[in-house]
RNA sequence: GCCGAUAUAGCUCAGUUGGCCAGAGCACGUGAUUUGUAAUCUCGGGGUCGUGGGUUCGAAUCCCUCUAUCGGCUCCA
């Protein structure tokens, strides 16, 4: 007999060998119909420990804490969609005999196979059938069945059927370890867990179709990547489809034309935003925001050049690094003479830095400047505004001493958490990216100033109290970050706020102060940009906020209609009165009738909308609403005071 | 760069299996109306159907090239 401890702390006791399922079928038959996999953990388990998820038909042998995972559960949704990806894989190999599979696992939201179809192609009019098909399969309540297999025998089966994916992927593994699991007609080489069997599934999409490297790597085959989505219940697909649209309407890219923010010429180039008067605006407050934060932080503002020579960049590596992937050198009438296009601003710094003989007592110095930079992406990857080549980082470079590094780099997450918290990005992934031990050609630099670097980055965070996850092989090829990470509105992962420690751009540029005793020492740099660029913040804060912009930032605060006529004049007035107290305003006095003027700013997501009329003239008020709800009259004066007020209380810290 | 898809008026979209001068709504211009909290009415202008080539008696529609965009992959200093 084995003790069985609850998430509740009721403890029962159970046969060894019962299953997850035996388990929720002892307390009901309800609960068990639901339970869609189990999780265990060894009794009296540390807190923090996740456990581990198995299959409902696994026998438990040994006591044990369990939750019983059902669909509410990520890790049940997980198993599910797991399960779903062997059920097109059988699907795919009904309707397209001889497939060859790569992996399908579940992601996200959903899950995918990679599959190699020889030559044939797939288009998404061949959905459908797919969805058809696994439907019909689902219905045959195939259970899957796990079998331990010995590596020799993995290797035959696979041999037989001619996939040389999974042997590769067999090869890899350890003798004794590996499983297989069958649903239907289809086994397939798998750790699980898995669905007790496919009835649970009701619900099927096929969503997108993409081509995917095998393995991730770009130098192999490419492999056809079918994505779907499945559920429990029709109307959960359903509902799934529905709030899929309404996010895709918050795209930045929609709401930026809307709003007339932005835009793109295909005669200016790919990927070259081109800012509108509204955008532009919204741009210069955002900077105008950060930069008097800034100042209270001891930066020092300044501009370099949009180009440099191309020794500026073979001196700091990045020429080496990514010279044939930038645009290429621009050449003068001087022979022999290239200049490129700016990729970024630290070596520019460097030399700012150089400028002068540098003092420890002149430490920190921080140099600040909103610098746009080239950098010739892949055609494939542009994206809106959150993947461009010509771009604006809110970028600074501190140069400090050793002793100093660890005060600094903790005020930088100070000031970009201050920025995430006025704009309201609560849900932010704080990611310590450090070098990928396996592949040192990528980095430059010396393995103890490597070390020194990541344990500074960890040691900071640990003293804010910053929760991070931890990514190997995701530093820069110079020093390792600390990025920001914020989700897209159909959740796309974005890097904005960064903050990176450098010993080896100050080595590079031999870049040195005097010290105390009169010796010359090395200061270390951190790059660091809050927002990480203009274009991509305000990507993702369009996403964020559907475009509804907080008060202080938005472009038109305060729209002025005049009733008729008859009132514009007094709506003028008004509209100078704002302007001289510094409130962006403008009239609307078209000659269209009131209610459309209101529905159209509205649109435009103009936040308050001043009314005047007969009663405002005589009275010398405005009529205020504001997001859509009447807040009555004001007189002029309270008015402004009313939007003040509302700015400020926005930005307080 | 790779895989799949898309491209019709400023915007959002219609345009059956290739067949008379390519349509709508909004926007824009015009005239009327002078409006009290989310769409007033009238008339009008506007498209080399993304580009270049091909098939055909005939192409927005079929095929190819290029460009841009979208969803992924790879990459992201």
């Amino acid at each position: 007999m084995i003790n069985i401890m609850f998430p509740d702390g009721s403890v029962r006791t159970y046969e060894s060998g019962v299953t997850g399922y035996d388990i929720a079928m002892s307390i009901s038959p309800r609960l068990a119909q639901d339970v869609l996999a189990v999780s265990v953990r060894s009794m009296g388990a540390d807190e923090t420990e996740k456990g581990t998820t198995i299959d409902l038909t696994r026998p438990i042998i040994e006591d044990c804490e369990i939750r019983l995972l059902k669909w509410e559960d990520d890790e049940a949704k997980h198993v599910f969609w797991h399960s779903s990806s062997h059920l097109m894989a059988e699907a795919l190999e009904a309707l397209y005999p001889g497939v060859k599979f790569g992996i399908g696992p579940a992601v996200e939201n959903g899950f995918y196979y990679d599959v190699d179809l020889g030559g044939q192609s797939l288009s998404d009019a061949d959905f459908g059938a797919i969805e058809k098909k696994m439907l019909e399969l689902a219905r045959e309540k195939q259970d899957f069945i796990r079998k331990e297999v010995s590596k020799a025998d993995a290797m035959a089966y696979f041999k037989e059927k001619g996939d040389p994916y999974k042997q590769e992927l067999i090869s890899e593994l350890e003798d004794g370890t590996i499983t297989y699991y069958t649903c239907g007609a289809f086994t397939d080489l798998c750790r699980g867990p898995h669905l007790r069997n496919t009835e649970v599934i009701k619900a099927v999409k096929v969503t997108a179709l993409a081509g995917a490297y095998w393995r991730g790597d770009e130098k192999r085959q490419q492999l056809t990547r079918i994505y779907g989505i499945t559920f429990p219940k029709k109307s959960m697909l359903d509902e799934y489809l529905v709030v899929l649209e309404e996010a895709k309407k918050r795209d930045h890219r929609k709401i930026g034309k809307e709003m007339g923010l932005f835009t793109f010429s295909s005669r200016v180039g790919a990927g070259l935003p081109l800012w509108l008067p509204r955008g532009a605006a919204l741009r210069g407050t955002l900077e105008e925001f950060l930069r008097k934060k800034q100042a209270k932080y001891g930066y020092l503002q300044v501009v370099t050049p949009h180009i440099g020579a191309k020794d500026l960049y073979v001196t700091s590596g990045h020429y080496a690094k990514y010279g044939k992937d930038s645009f290429q050198p621009i050449h003068t009438p001087q022979e022999g003479e290239e200049f490129m296009l700016k990729p970024m601003n630290c070596p520019h710094h460097c030399e700012i830095y150089r400028s002068a003989p540098r003092s420890y007592r002149d430490l920190p110095l921080r140099f600040a400047e909103f610098g746009t930079v080239y950098r010739y992406e892949q055609s494939g990857e542009l994206h809106g505004l959150t993947r461009v080549r010509g771009f604006t980082q809110d970028d600074a470079h501190l140069f400090c001493r050793p002793d100093q590094l660890q005060e600094e780099f903790e005020k930088v997450i100070d000031l970009i958490l201050y920025v995430f918290k006025t704009l309201h990005f609560e849900k932010f992934t704080a990611q310590v990216s450090l070098r990928d031990p396996k592949n040192p050609s990528k980095y430059i630099g010396s393995d103890e100033n490597w070390n020194k670097a990541e344990q500074g980055i960890i040691d900071a965070a640990k003293k804010k109290g910053l929760p991070f996850v931890v990514e190997t092989g995701e530093a820069a090829f110079y020093g390792p970050k600390l990025d920001f990470m914020v989700k897209d509105a159909i959740g796309r992962s974005w890097q904005l706020g960064t903050i990176q420690v450098d010993y080896n751009l100050p080595e590079r540029f031999e870049l040195e102060y005097i010290d105390s005793d009169g010796s010359r020492q090395r200061p270390v740099m951190i790059h660091r940009a809050p927002f990480g660029s203009l274009e991509r913040f305000v990507a993702v804060l369009l996403e964020h906020t559907a475009g509804h912009l907080p008060l202080w930032l938005n472009p038109d605060q305060v729209k002025v209609l005049p009733v008729s006529e008859k009132f514009t004049e007094y709506a003028k007035k008004v509209v100078n009165l704002l302007n001289n107290s510094e409130i962006r305003a403008s009239i609307d006095d078209r000659n269209e009738t009131l209610g459309k003027r209101i529905r159209e700013t509205s649109l435009m997501r103009v936040p308050v909308l001043v009314i005047v009329g007969e009663k405002e003239v005589a009275e010398n008020t405005v009529s205020v609403r504001r997001d859509g709800v009447d807040q009555g009259s004001m007189t002029v004066d309270g008015f402004i005071k009313y939007i003040q007020d509302a700015v400020k209380a926005e930005l307080a810290e």
